[in-house]
DNA sequence: TATTGTTATACTCTATAACTATA
DNA sequence: TATAGTTATAGAGTATAACAATA
């Protein structure tokens, strides 16, 4: 089965007339989690595209809404997201006036993150996007199923803490 | 342990004494998806690296081991990967001797992809690795779990095609 | 005209080292 | 010295347009 090359004058491409076969690669739970998690990335991508949000700039805006004076310390952390990285993203949500970094009197070397209303505004509308997006993509499957999906890729995600 | 000041004036850092509240966040299944992936590429990466392979390499040769002759196009097809970025992923992997480019004699437009023997035995050990890296991340989950969570990330990725 | 592989390019996400200013 | 935020930089994945050779 390995090795459809035969003889290179009658048939050299024999893997283009059959099906890929696959199964290599499906045994591997790895490999459906990153397929799904493209399409997933690709259409949330698109969707929050038209509010100016990408997906880090909007998880961002998101924990910043739901904390306000969250530093950006802890934002990193929270995020998985490596401090350097973290800047960029709230120099950008700065810029579209959505965030304040405001000094922390009792701690100068930190800033205390805030949004603004108009932060809160499209933190809002980006939200009912992103429930439209997971309704779209997810509406195979039952309401049960996604619960334990959640609670298995919670189980993944925490074992590397251990 | 993270906090100890207890006031500035009254209260302007309400969220640095507090846990971060990230229900926002944990409500979309999506942020799971994203997180749990980003442990297991992690993970992968670095479990592969010292063969010399990376995620995509690795998927790449996986394929051509299984199937011999397989094109450039259909590679792409099958990985998700536009064809411009696989060219660098097989150039790696004619570099390092484990892939060889084939003129298609019935069509001099297109390369056939062989494994080679050294190809065919990094790829063995690259999915002993594998196995042994999912083992590890997902000893947590019963094999049922692991096979309805892969039922349920298929339908998500095949919702995109309709 | 369409397709295969390619080049060039760009954007995003991720990761690390080193700097500054405060503590 | 240690920490918070920053700068600079690099690697990897992804995406599109345009080209040459071939169909």
């Amino acid at each position: 089965m390995q090795d459809g090359r035969a003889a290179n004058t009658t048939n050299t491409t024999i893997a283009a007339k059959c099906k890929v076969k696959d199964e290599g690669l499906r045994q591997f739970l790895g490999y459906h989690i990153k397929r799904a998690y493209n399409v997933l990335r690709s259409d949330l991508t698109k969707s929050l595209e038209p509010l100016g949000l990408r997906i880090t700039t909007y998880s961002s805006l998101i924990l910043i809404v739901d904390n306000p004076g969250i530093r950006q310390s802890q934002l990193a952390t929270n995020l998985d997201i490596e401090r350097p990285n973290l800047v960029v993203i709230l120099d950008e949500l700065e810029q579209r006036g959505w965030v304040n970094r405001e000094r922390v009197e009792s701690d100068r070397r930190a800033y205390a993150l805030f949004a603004t209303l108009s932060g809160r505004q499209v933190c809002e509308t980006a939200i009912g996007i992103d429930r439209a997006h997971e309704t779209r993509l997810f509406s195979g499957l039952k309401h049960a199923e996604i619960k334990s999906l959640t609670a298995m890729l919670n189980k993944i995600e925490r074992h590397m803490g251990e």
